[in-house]
DNA sequence: GAGAGATTTGCATACTTTTACAGAAAAAGG
DNA sequence: CCTTTTTCTGTAAAAGTATGCAAATCTCTC
């Protein structure tokens, strides 16, 4: 309730001179300074954060855009993101895609646009040209993570490498009949990247002489336990014509493979080898092999590289930053079974 | 760019004009109306927010206090919140109290009262009277979602009866061995419901006439499946001194057990049943006997009673309403093994 | 055609804060 | 002691919008 009129007439001050002291960037005594500071508090007075937004031009507040939050990946890497914003004294608003398509529209003409914020973080949406532009050209900083987003920095992994790097795991342990489960496409909100995935997989088997089986890639709709294993079973419901090994896209379709197996009675990794994706929690836990992405240390890349750009807009930041991904081998693959 | 000064001179109108016009909410000429509309959509104008609050007092934001994002529990809701709060025009702003404990403070004694936020939905948090107080003393409406705050509009279930339920359910059917698992201890953010669902717990053993014992309580530090694992492992551990039951306060508790009584080589449910709370996406994939607490509704319902709020603060809603649980059956749980 | 009412616009103010500018006081330098 | 610099404070002008009030126009009704 209590303006910053109020405090600067108890304190008998001007309001120039309350606002420097509680600022602190200013010349002020140490006495009116002290006093000025302990009127405030004893008024409760907290400046008004639209006036504040009006004369500096600054909100203290960064959008946050994401296709979902109640998934793994993005409500990991906002928790990250927050994180780090929040340390630096900013705000965050969060705008979510699937809460609505009429939504979308409206974020990006006007929520975005109308000084609520002072830059945007994208991860993994997918953007056109003029939502980016309405951006751009009021002058908000704009970074991405996942995606590709013209104009934007954007940090993400090697996709390709991924793909590569898990299949060529398997190959090198002999294994010759590999399946991919993958899901199935990019929503309009959602930057998907498992066509990368499954491209590089495709290359890997061909680089090694193996020509991939159509049947043996399966697209799901979601990246859940469910679904992996419903997708697994299927894979392997035919022991004449079965994969010895399964990379799947993500960790939770790799923990759907391996309770398929095992209710079907397959040996992990005796008779089946499995590679995962993300290193989630449940990878760990399950002990399988997977590719480490690190999501958490993204969300504090993307958070700092922000950061940087709004105190210095003018530095060289690459477009694209690439995210070192390794792979973790744990108990869910071995040597491929000996040909029966 | 582009201010209301702008349009207006374009338009040849005054800004009083193009304030109508475009708010719509007051009389206009449709010809002028439709002036301005086209002139506004060509120079890309959008109003100020921060020029809009400080005129109106509104910022047509609201503000969601969690404890955690990453946890299921928590962006389940904040899913649900959010897709209510944007179908009415606001944006939501998202303070994550495990982003720090001096941001706590600062969030409400600064963020909140800023006049950032039209008003605040907390979601199982703490929170001392004194802030609480801050908040409504700046006459911001709050609502929350599971927890006991003086003065806020409390939306929950009933914790007791949800102890009750899972516990008698296990009696019902010959159980007189049933541990739980439960989480161990609130933490300074998070308003947690364990305390409660144990003593309903130990009080439904007593009614029954079997004295609880303590060592078939475990507490573990959160709910993940790993964590359930551990917990049953331990109590599963000498087949002599077993429960024939487990009552887990989670579903992904309940997951752990399963996978850890599947792994002793254990029969679910011929020889332990299992029940879990919240009726979680895995519950159902696993087969786990559950108490559905229906987590998206509640949210929607919290989001929606705010928005009444807001829309009219003097109405009477009761300080706490009572969301209903339910009991579901699935195959963790069956009769009680006979004794052998 | 006149008066009453409804509709349409503009003028001017208010919302609250930061900050450039300038003036006053104090400190420093010779 | 006088000049120069540094420190401190106040005055006043923004920032961009909504809205009460008054004035002007239009539409009816009798």
């Amino acid at each position: 309730m209590a303006g910053i009129v109020d405090v600067a007439r108890e304190a008998g001050v001007s309001t120039a001179t309350v606002s420097r002291a509680l600022s602190g960037k200013d010349y002020v005594s140490v006495e009116t300074k002290e006093l000025v500071q302990g009127v405030a508090e004893r008024l409760g007075y907290v400046p008004s954060a639209s006036a504040y937004t009006l004369v500096t031009g600054r909100t203290k507040n960064i959008g946050v855009v994401v296709p979902y939050v109640d998934r793994w990946f993005f409500s990991t890497v906002l928790e990250a993101i927050d994180r780090e914003l929040v340390k630096a004294g900013y705000d965050v608003t969060l705008y979510n895609l699937s809460s609505g398509s009429d939504h979308r529209k409206s974020i990006f003409t006007k929520s975005l646009p109308r000084k609520r914020v002072d830059a945007v973080i994208c991860v993994s949406v997918k953007m056109s040209e003029e939502e980016i532009s309405a951006l751009t050209r009021v002058n908000k900083p704009l970074v991405s993570l996942g995606g590709l987003l013209k104009g934007a920095k954007t940090i993400r992994i090697n996709d390709t490498a991924a793909g590569a790097l898990a299949t060529n795991h398997l190959l090198s342990m002999g294994h010759t009949r590999i399946a991919m489960i993958g899901q199935s496409e990019s929503t309009d909100n959602f930057y998907g990247v498992f066509d990368v995935r499954k491209v590089a997989y495709e290359a890997a088997l061909k680089e090694a002489g193996i020509e991939p089986r159509p049947g043996w890639y399966r697209a799901v709709p979601r990246y859940a336990i469910s679904e992996g294993y419903a997708a697994a079973k299927n894979l392997l419901g035919d022991p004449h014509n079965a994969p010895t090994a399964i990379f799947a896209s993500s960790d939770e379709l790799a923990v759907g493979v391996l309770l398929a197996a095992k209710d079907l009675g397959l040996n992990v990794p005796a008779d089946l080898s499995i590679v995962g994706v993300d290193n989630h929690e449940l990878a760990e836990f399950f002990g399988i092999t997977t590719i480490n992405q690190n999501v958490v240390g993204q969300g504090e890349l993307l958070a700092k590289t922000m950061l940087d750009l709004l105190d210095n807009p003018d530095q060289k930041v690459p477009e694209i930053t690439e995210w070192p991904i390794e792979l973790i081998v744990r108990s869910s693959t071995s040597r491929a079974p000996s040909q029966a």
